[in-house]
DNA sequence: CGTGAACTTGAGATTTCTCAAGCGGGGTGG
DNA sequence: CCACCCCGCTTGAGAAATCTCAAGTTCACG
């Protein structure tokens, strides 16, 4: 259900047991969407968001001729489209897996929010560290080498799903293809293909099948300029 | 005073006059910056943000060796650092010109915003157009070509600028340096400047000593790819 | 087996960068 | 009032990063 939304919450600011119950109400039915669809499109204004239940999508932004930016990745317990709830969406969700998602309406979810204030505040911080990944993302756009993007995206993705188990020991069942990645840093799939092959010629990780190996953290966080502070994982604490 | 701060947040919802009164009452004493200043610096964690009453002011992050990343732009009327509330800063703001500017503090700030849905609302808006910005800026970055992102910055800034006055017909007293736009495109400020020469001789746009003038709106547009939508200018409406 | 998507490799073309130098105007100290 | 200096702008030229196009390989899956 939506344990994991209410977990990931906690970390953003510790809730009492009648907030959970009143978050747990909230989900509706849910929806189950295939691998590669979509979750949610662009141009929608829905006033209601989603909550992912289960799997790992994507935010992504599809131009006309065919390129793509990808601006974010999520788990269980991402809200993957709050904007949704006020203004129209500038951007689609993917679904990287199979996922389930729930749909929040706009009217419950403010009655929740102003409500209980802790759970506004947890909220709060929540898209305060969204937006400081979305800064971390452009200043590794603008200002690093593809080879220190790439790391410093993986280094991201390990970090960030370790936390929630998808990941462990640096071991990570990896669903992106090499197109994600270059679409989640500006580069063409050809280039982050080389790249890659670099990071493993260097012993950095180890990337076959469908698997992701971090072989040397240390070596990957300072080749990335890696520092998690920005995902402001003890957040609660601030 | 914050007169320029409410008419900002009313674009996002109407408020009462009780809230636009409480909204007045929480300035406290001012502080001047001079142009080229930091007004707040990464790394704070001051519980508490700062409202931009004049001048114009931008986010940056500016690496160890210098390298610097610049996140958006800034007029009277918009917070600069609402993160400060709850988290440390990961970024800087610097002043482009003098600035003045007041501090909030969360207590007050929190006190208003659970007080008075509408305001809070109206805040919640304003920072998702905020992401919604960002994500713009990343799409730029990975996606679009120097021309057109200096294009599509172009046009961002008068558009926004000339919703609170600072831009008149598509002419603009213009403070950032070629070094500003280098640095907020991922660019350096060499090929900012031949990028800057062929708009010129492209007839889109004047720009000589500190005044930037779109002599061709559409074609400025469209070179950029321009499409307001993502400033949700009109979002009260939503 | 056949097929398609993802990955890989090669090679030449572009974009953008870096280094280096010169120009120009505004501000400041003498 | 003038000379000087600094910062921002401009130009040139070679270097590096990255892209595009095109073809080949691998592997999971039907």
């Amino acid at each position: 259900m939506s344990g994991r939304f209410i977990a990931s919450l906690e970390v953003y600011g510790r809730l009492s047991a009648t907030e959970r119950e009143a978050l747990g109400a909230l989900v509706g039915a849910n929806r189950a969407v295939a691998a590669g669809k979509d979750i949610v499109c662009a141009g929608q204004a829905t006033s209601e968001c989603h909550l992912l239940l289960s799997g790992q999508a994507f935010r992504h932004r599809t131009l006309a001729d065919g390129r793509r930016q990808i601006m974010s990745y999520h788990v269980a317990g991402d809200l993957i489209d709050v904007q949704g709830l006020f203004l129209s969406l500038d951007y689609s969700v993917g679904a990287l897996t199979a996922c389930e998602v729930a749909p929040l309406s706009r009217a419950r979810f403010e009655d929740l929010v102003w409500r209980y204030p802790n759970l506004g505040r947890a909220l709060w911080r929540y898209s305060l560290v969204e937006g400081a990944i979305f800064r971390e993302w452009m200043v590794g756009m603008g200002r690093r080498t593809a080879y220190a993007r790439i790391a410093h995206l993986l280094c991201e993705l390990v970090t960030r799903f370790e936390a929630v188990g998808l990941a462990r020991n640096g071991r990570y069942r990896f669903p992106l293809t090499q197109t994600h990645i270059a679409d989640s840093l500006g580069l063409s799939n050809v280039h982050t293909n080389r790249v890659l092959q670099a990071l493993r010629e260097d012993g950095l990780i180890d990337y076959r099948g469908r698997e992701l190996v971090v072989l040397d953290w240390q070596g990957l966080r300072a080749a990335g300029e890696f520092d998690p502070d920005y995902l402001h994982m003890g957040a609660a604490a601030a």
